[in-house]
DNA sequence: ACCTGAACACCGTTCAAGT
DNA sequence: ACCTGAACACCGTTCAAGT
């Protein structure tokens, strides 16, 4: 599981080193496992080596965004292009979607954007592809502008999804009969609801949330409800029928 | 702006004080200020002795978000009821934009409830009221379960803003003519927008982005596409024209 | 029963000192 | 120029001791 020391050979410490060894520390053990301390001891170093290289740690945390962005500018291209002209939805989803398989090879990512004070460059470059793939799809800058409020964090990929019954400690398996029916009788309608989820997911899905399909669908539901916008719907309340 | 201390009366120390304290202290400096030693201070106590009323810190925090979600709770009602079969979009939306002045309220709210181990009885009570909002509006609990999915933060009244020109340091105001010039360049489309937005904005809001307005134009965005799926529209991926 | 103070094992970071 | 070790000002928490 974690990588070993490596002691005896002790290649020269670099900025580069410093950073590389930062983001796989982060992804295999988490963002509490990235100290100063614990990082030059994962180098071989003291951890005030570390100051030579970085300036401190809001810097090597600016500079870990920094590079796992360009890892996902890498992947997803520059944006905009024929493809957005002739299917924005399509093209869209797929920048979407690459985005998000490079958030769960870094999960520590999305808590770690959250809390930059400066903006990085290269998050700058990839809204300038979204807003490019927009742009050729037919949106307006103001509709635009909307867009990337209205998806959030989507956009990159990840949702901050706060109703997972898999976390809690205690997912559906962990719940003894007991609980789940006093929960039941307490909450009717979440009773009935998980109980539905249950049945369905059957033999493939044991029991929860496949956390890929209900982020393509919620992802859908915004495309869906944008490209309305777009091809000319009011901007206001929607209809309610 | 600080609260002054009452070191003078001191009075005896209870749990309900000590959560009392605890969130004032959140609320006025931040989730920052909150450490064990600090809120003792605050308190006129050491430390230590708030380990009589309460377990641990993260015990604190659990309490902390269930009596913000108790208050959030009395403030939306129910759920369900008449005027969400006539129409679950206005109710749910009024639902929604309540909870979002209770977590304006408790700005450290949405990042304590995202690090919760164990799930908060009154917020499963919440989600309860949701559930029963969308089940009066016709929504089978399948759907619903991908609804919740899909509104993911939103449905709490908060959302991921990545994307916050405000932020970075320096919103357009801070950044020279030179730098936005530089950007403009670089990044064609954000430039084009950003003018626009400046534009657009005129006297009444200064330059950048309004969050409510922003918050209930997503908000808007699902709950219209929501009801175009519960109406009977597929589920699969949007009509792309 | 409630509160205290010293202590422990951690942080990020500074600074003077080594090579 | 690069690395070190002691130190400082913080954490949350334990524990034995006070009242």
């Amino acid at each position: 599981m974690t990588e070993t020391v490596r002691k005896t050979s002790r290649p020269t410490l670099s900025r580069d080193l410093v950073l590389e060894t930062a983001v796989s520390l982060a992804d295999h053990e988490g963002l509490g496992a990235l100290s100063m301390r614990r990082l030059g001891q994962e180098l071989g170093v003291e951890a005030m080596s570390l100051y030579h290289h970085v300036a401190n740690k809001e810097a090597l945390l600016d500079a870990m965004v920094d590079a796992a962005v360009m890892e996902l500018g890498a992947e997803v291209g520059p944006g905009g292009g024929p493809e957005a002209e002739r299917d924005w939805v399509a093209a869209l989803r797929a920048r979407i979607l690459t985005a998000r398989t490079v958030m769960l090879r870094h999960k520590w990512l999305p808590a770690v954007i959250e809390t930059r004070t400066k903006l990085s460059p290269p998050l700058v470059a990839y809204y300038e592809g979204v807003l490019a793939t927009l742009v050729a799809g037919g949106f307006s800058y103001d509709l635009a502008h909307h867009t990337l409020h209205a998806l959030g964090a989507r956009v990159l990929g990840f949702s901050q999804e706060l109703f997972d019954p898999g976390k809690g400690g205690g997912d559906a398996a962990d719940m003894s009969e007991a609980e789940t029916a006093a929960m039941a009788a307490a909450f009717p309608h979440l009773g009935a609801m998980m109980a539905d989820i249950v049945h369905e997911g059957g033999e493939t899905s044991i029991g929860w949330c496949d956390d890929q399909t209900e982020f393509e669908f919620g992802l859908d539901v915004l495309l869906d409800g944008l490209e309305r916008r777009r091809a000319g719907a009011t901007t206001g309340a929607p209809s309610t029928g």
